[in-house]
DNA sequence: GTCTATAGTACGATAGAC
DNA sequence: GTCTATCGTACTATAGAC
């Protein structure tokens, strides 16, 4: 007999997500995940910051891959170096559209989980201005790039998860990167 | 003798930020900002929806000059529109750069405020979005354009309320824009 | 694991302005 | 009388302190 199952943490984030998607995120207690978990209030304070971090644990694998992209590309102009690193996270990091659709859904449906996802995507943006920062890339140029890539991530995602949706993200990313150039590129000043 | 002094809102607003840059937006509770006011905490849930909103106040009225710097654009790219839009809103909407270097440090200190500050600069892209689709825009290179602007308008704030930075939040934002144009559009691929 | 401060909600009471 | 700004109280949940 042992004292506590392993996977604690596991077991309140997918207890979480269910009940955020049956019941919305304000419709249901920390004290009911917990309980549906198997585990007391105190501890889910242990695993998660606040009640809204269950749902975006993970984030520093997510962002690890994207750097691991930018590290890994040439000593190319620093827009293709985030091409690549949008390229390795689509290919690492996104294996179950469904799973995606559930828990976009529920963010979409509560303004304190979109305030947490957009800050978890500002501290991407952070973390590949800083990386080009590293390349050798100037401020501003880093810092523009950085939050493109992100954009371009955002869009693309959206479209991947969309109702009928079959490339891959990998696909869709591209695509969108190419519609950004001509956007922002040739504005015939 | 009147029963309430006018401006309730200003007041809160002025004895927040105050405070906030004081003690912090955490050492701060609500019941001492609307006590520096002469009001209750009751009264202050009357005119902000949570405590972060106080910051925030005049959203609408900033989004507002954004959109109809959009509107008064031209049938031109959607690019330009945008850098239309972002004049209009530099030339309208930050009268003083120590007031904005005040609240922004309190915003840099605070994960919370950053939140909130994200979702309403996503607010506003969502907007812009909506309006260039009403230009006849299509969906994803509207979406695109909306958030280049808005990453343009943070980049080049944070440089207007940089030490010692003396240009115009105008002249800076075209800067800018130049400078995205130079990255995203000739990547060579 | 218990205790507590603070945020935020719900409903109601009061009182001046009109 | 209606409208509107304020305040009172009681309550729950989050989150941090002990």
């Amino acid at each position: 007999m042992v004292r506590w199952r392993p996977g604690a943490r596991e077991r309140l984030q997918a207890a979480a997500l269910e009940r955020f998607a049956e019941h919305g995120f304000d419709g249901t207690t920390v004290a009911e995940i917990a309980e549906a978990a198997g585990l007391t209030e105190r501890t889910f304070f242990r695993y998660f910051a606040d009640k809204r971090e269950v749902i975006f644990a993970g984030q520093e694998q997510f962002e690890q891959v994207f750097l691991s992209g930018l590290e890994g590309a040439g000593d190319d102009h620093p827009m293709q170096a985030v091409a690549a690193a949008l390229d390795a996270a689509a290919t690492n990091f996104f294996p179950d559209r469904g799973w995606s659709r559930t828990r976009q859904a529920v963010i979409d449906k509560d303004p304190g989980l979109q305030e947490r996802e957009l800050l978890k995507l500002a501290s991407l943006a952070t973390a590949m201005t800083e990386a080009l920062r590293r390349r050798g890339v100037e401020e501003t140029a880093a810092s523009l790039t950085a939050q493109s890539g992100v954009a371009v991530f955002r869009v693309a995602f959206g479209a991947w998860i969309a109702d009928g949706e079959t490339r891959s993200l990998a696909d869709i990313q591209r695509a969108v990167l190419a519609e950004l150039r001509g956007l922002v590129g040739d504005t015939g000043e």
